[in-house]
Formats: structure tokens, C-alpha cells, sequence
DNA sequence: CTTTGAATTAACCAACTGGTTAATTCATGA
DNA sequence: TCATGAATTAACCAGTTGGTTAATTCAAAG
């Protein structure tokens, strides 16, 4: 039984992002969407022009929602303090929720770097000036040039990297799931003192 | 002009990690690393029976390096500080030469998890005991439950993802491949002295 | 020179995969 | 009720892909 056919198309976004965060493009297979959406390749293809175009929307959609946290971070006007503990927060929640999202995103990115272009040209929320400037408010010596762009990468690499690699240091620390997200709540506090002790 | 017949599945290999890394599994395909290598498809399957055999090969190499350096830190009988020195100095620098590869395991580990297990039967290498103690005898708050892992993960984390993610970051940042390449040389220090802060 | 086993090639094949087509059903507004 | 366009289906197709086979060349040992 389907839904509409307005939603028809989102239902396909939907199940069509599950395959195409784990198995990647190439490993993606427009059958199986398909069969999870419960139509034939012929509806797929008549929703989507083409394999290439339905994962476009995926990776952009993808993309947009793994920037969007950082654009906010990066541009508004809130206090520094505040768009840490925010940022950290959400992220963290975020990716927990599709944990394959991160990889999927930058082994694509890998392959091909241009995809990213289409999210940098329209919005320009994209820029580190007024988040430099707010470290620099804060403590001079982030003036030093690179010191906001470390500051930057920290904080992304410490809420990202976990997540991501968890299939690798979940059975490091010998935990299990359960015990391993659990680990990850944790870090929420973790990272953001030891940010926010920075400055 | 081939090698040596001897060498000629060691040339195979590398050109053979070369395209997986990049393209993953499904994405890679025998036909182009035959043309890589100067052989036909044949000859590809003479020294490797399958496209799988060939990807084992080359994905536990891989992982076998990546996880080389966190074996040396976890095990090892130095002291706690240059063992973390060392660590964030040999993972900026081997990660440099091969950037794809850490984005090529994790996307591969999070479709096929249990390929971790054959480097952890054998080796007992990857165990935190040592490293917590290690921690403890030099702060006694490490000795809290999961205070070594994350510090363990923050290290991880900080030296990893800024290679993995330069797709993204570098263009983030305004960077080229030359000043971001200078930018991750850089954070060899920064990371360093930060972690040894938490010491 | 000949034997023998490894190295190499060209041709081939079956399965898979993205995509198409033409015909059919369904819903709805006139 | 009928006309119209959207939704749906089954069958099909051409190109790709991993893998095989049988025949051939090559190199070294006897």
C-alpha cells in the first residue's frame, strides 16, 4: 500500500538515504530501494530521472544537515560560549541518529570534492571571519594566525570522529552498543569543557 | 614490461589499495586495476582468485597500518608523554601520504564490521590497561571510569579527522591543498601540546 | 633439444544493473 | 459517463562486470 503521491517521493528520499549511507553510490543498488519503498524500478526511475539524481538529493540533503550545525556556529550572533556548548551538543545528537552519515559523507566527498561546490556558492554562511573574530575577543592570542582554524578543527574532529569511527573503537574499548553510545552522552560534557577551557 | 613474477603480486597490491582506497569495493573495478598494473583481467585473477581475496588483502593491510600506531601507544613501555608524541607525529605524517585511507576504512568497517576481527584474535596488542595505568600514575583523576578513553578518543580523534575530513575543511578554511597540507603539519605541535596540557 | 610448469593472452560467458517502453489502471474533474 | 493525465506494471534491453577457459609463450632444468 502506498502513500500519497505528493509524500511518495519523500518516503523514496527517506529509505533511499538508509541504502546510500551504508553502501555508498556504487554500492547502492536502485533494485533494493526499490523493494524497500515496495514499487518497481520503473516507479523509481519515474520519481528520479536517474540513479545520479537521486542521490544528488541525498547527498545534498545529507551535506546540508552535516553544515548546518557548523553554520550556525561559524556565523551567529549568539555568545561564543553558547554556540560551543550548541554546536557540541547538537552535532553529537545528530550523527548519533544516523551514524553512518559522517562516512558516507566523506568517502563520497573523497571521490568526488566538487560535489561539495553546490552548498558553497549559494549560502555564505560559510566563513570563519566572525567566528575568528569572537575567539580573538575572547583571548588575543587567538589572533595568532591558524589559531581559530585549530580551535575549529578540534572541535569538530572531537564530535565528529568518535561517531564515526565507532565500528573501530566501540570493540577497542571493549564496549558493546549500548555501553559505547552511552559513552558518547558523555562526551557532550567532556568535549565542552575541555573546548571552553581554551579560552 | 612486468616485474619480477615474485614482486609482481606486491606491485599488484599497492596499485590494487591505490583504487580501493579511493573507490572503495564496489566502487573499484578489476578491469582498471589490471590496466594499472599493465596486465589483463586474467592475469589479475591468476594471482588473485577473486576481486574479494584481492580487497581482504589490501583492507587488512590498511588496517593493520592504521591500527599500528594505536598498538605502540596502548602496549608500549616508553613513557606515556613520548609515546603520545610519537603517536600524533607518526599518524599526521603516514595518513599525509595515503589521505584516502582512513575514509576508505571507515566506510567499509561501517558496512562490514566484523572484517575488524581478524586483527583482534591474534593480536592482544589492543588493550587499554596499560595506557590507563599509564594515565593514572600521572593523574589520579584518570582513573575514573572511561576518563582514559576519552582520552584516548580526544587523541585519536584530533589526529584523524582533520586528514580525513580535507575535502571538507580545506575549502572551509579557504585553504589549498598546499596551505592546508602546511596546516596539518602545523597542528603536529598544537595537538601535542594540548593533550600533554591534560597531563 | 625437450620437458615442464609458470606466466600470459584473447575470446568468451552468465549474471547483474541502470534504464526504457508500451500498455494498463486509477482517480478526478467536466 | 467520459476524457485526461498521473500512477503503475511487466517485459525488455544494452552495457558492464567478475570470472573462466583453452590455447600459447616463456624460462629454466634435465
Amino acid at each position: 500500500m502506498k502513500s500519497l503521491d505528493a509524500s511518495t517521493r519523500d518516503t523514496i528520499l527517506t529509505l533511499a538515504s538508509a541504502v546510500f549511507y551504508q553502501k555508498g553510490f556504487s554500492g547502492a543498488r536502485m533494485q533494493e530501494i526499490a523493494d524497500l519503498a515496495g514499487i518497481n524500478k520503473a516507479m523509481l526511475h519515474y520519481y528520479f530521472k536517474s540513479k545520479e539524481q537521486l542521490f544528488d538529493m541525498v547527498f545534498q540533503q545529507a551535506l546540508g544537515q552535516f553544515l548546518g550545525g557548523i553554520a550556525q556556529v561559524l556565523s551567529g550572533t549568539a555568545p561564543l560560549q553558547t554556540k560551543i556548548e550548541q554546536y557540541v551538543a547538537y552535532t553529537t545528537t545528530a550523527l548519533m541518529e544516523t551514524p553512518a552519515l559522517a562516512a558516507f559523507i566523506m568517502h563520497e566527498l573523497q571521490q568526488h570534492p566538487e560535489r561539495l561546490s553546490a552548498q558553497f556558492s549559494d549560502r555564505r554562511i560559510i566563513d570563519l571571519t566572525n567566528f575568528r573574530q569572537q575567539l580573538a575577543a575572547t583571548k588575543p592570542q587567538y589572533q595568532e594566525p591558524n589559531a581559530a582554524e585549530h580551535f575549529f578543527a578540534n572541535m569538530v574532529s572531537l564530535c565528529v570522529y568518535p561517531v564515526l569511527a565507532q565500528p573501530l573503537l566501540s570493540p577497542l574499548m571493549h564496549k558493546n552498543e549500548a555501553k559505547y553510545r552511552a559513552f558518547l552522552r558523555e562526551r557532550t560534557s567532556h568535549i565542552t569543557q575541555l573546548l571552553l577551557r581554551q579560552l
